[in-house]
DNA sequence: AGAAATTCGTTTCACTTGCAACGATTATCA
DNA sequence: TGATAATCGTTGCAAGTGAAACGAATTTCT
C-alpha cells in the first residue's frame, strides 16, 4: 500500500482506538451515570477491592493509570466515603488504602452490571473465538513489548496474596 | 465469576483500553516527535489527503473525533501551512479544506513510517490470524451497534469519489 | 553517623477534551 | 414571502490529563 491509498479506517492503531473508545464510553454508563464514578475511580475501586490494603504506587503499577491520576481518584473516593487512607506505620511515605463498607457495597453493586455488559459483548462469540481474541490481544502486547521504546505495560494481577507486598527486608 | 474474584486485567473493556493506549502512544512518536502533529491533527491530515476537498462535518462523520476537535486540528494545520481553508461558494456555511503542497509532502513522509509501524506489529501474525483479528474487531463493533444507547460509529471510508458530497439538489 | 540519592504521594501548570451555547447561513413550510 | 427550524463551524468553559517539580520520609554508601 502506498501513500496514495492509505486508508485510516483499515489502519490497525486507529481501529483499536475507535473500538476501545466506544467500549469504554458505553461501559462508563454503568459506573458513571448510576454511581457517579469516573473511569480512573472505577479502576481504582476495583483494584483496591481485590486486596486488603494497597499503596498508591501498587495501584499505579498494576492499573494503567498515571500516578497523579491514581492520587486524585483515591482522594475523590475517600471524600465520597468509599475508601479510607492511613499512613503506613512502618514506612511513613506509604499510604494504606482500603475499601470501606460503603465502598465494598458499591463495588458489589457495579461488578455484576459490568460483567453483564461484558457478557453481552462476548455473547456474539463462541468459546473458541473468545480464546482467539484473548490470544491475539495478548500477542499484540508481546509485540509492543519487543519494539524499541516500548511503553510501560501494567503487570498482571498476580492473584491475591494480600497486604502491602513490600518484599522481604 | 462473582464480585469476589472480579479481575480487572481479564476484563475485556479494560484490556482493549490498555492495548489501544499503548499502541496509540507508540505510534504517536512517528507523527509526534518528528513531525509535531497531535493525534487529531494526524487523523485530519490523513483524511483530507484522501479527497480533494472536505468539510469539517465530513471529517467529523468519518473520523472518530468530536466536531470541536476537528475544528481545532484544522486551525492548527492551517496555521502550519499544511492545508488551506476556503468558504464554499454555493453554501457559505461550509468550509472547503484541502491539503497544500507542504501538507501533501508531510503526508507522504509520515505514511510509510506509520505503515512500517503497523507492519512491525502485524509481522507476528500469519495472514489467517490477521483476518481473524480484523473479523473479530469488526464483529465487536457490530455487537456494540446493537446495544441500547450505542455510541456513534464513524462511517467507513467509502472509497474516494471526491468533492463535497453535498448530495443532489 | 552523616551526606547524598532514592522513593512516595501530592501538587502545580500547561495543555487537551467534551459539552453546550453561539452567530451566521440555509432550509422548511405555513 | 416571512417566520421558524435546522445546519455549519467556532468559541467558552469546566473538567480531565501528563510531565515535571516538590516536600517528606527512607535507603544507600562512605
Amino acid at each position: 500500500m502506498t501513500s496514495d491509498n492509505f486508508n485510516l479506517s483499515e489502519f490497525l492503531p486507529y481501529r483499536l482506538s475507535v473500538l476501545s473508545s466506544r467500549t469504554t464510553k458505553m461501559l462508563s454508563r454503568v459506573y458513571g451515570e448510576k454511581y457517579g464514578l469516573s473511569t480512573p475511580e472505577w479502576r481504582v475501586l476495583v483494584h483496591v477491592a481485590r486486596r486488603e490494603k494497597m499503596s498508591v504506587r501498587e495501584i499505579h503499577d498494576s492499573v494503567y493509570l498515571e500516578k497523579p491520576a491514581v492520587s486524585r481518584a483515591v482522594a475523590k473516593l475517600e471524600k465520597a466515603g468509599l475508601l479510607r487512607k492511613t499512613t503506613c506505620e512502618t514506612d511513613h511515605r506509604l499510604v494504606e488504602i482500603a475499601l470501606t463498607a460503603a465502598g465494598l457495597e458499591m463495588f458489589n453493586g457495579i461488578v455484576p452490571e459490568a460483567l453483564s455488559f461484558e457478557a453481552a459483548i462476548l455473547s456474539a462469540f463462541s468459546p473458541e473465538e473468545r480464546d482467539q481474541l484473548h490470544d491475539l490481544m495478548e500477542r499484540l502486547h508481546d509485540v509492543l513489548d519487543g519494539l524499541p521504546d516500548a511503553t510501560r505495560r501494567p503487570q498482571m494481577d498476580s492473584d491475591g496474596f494480600g497486604s502491602l507486598s513490600k518484599d522481604a527486608h
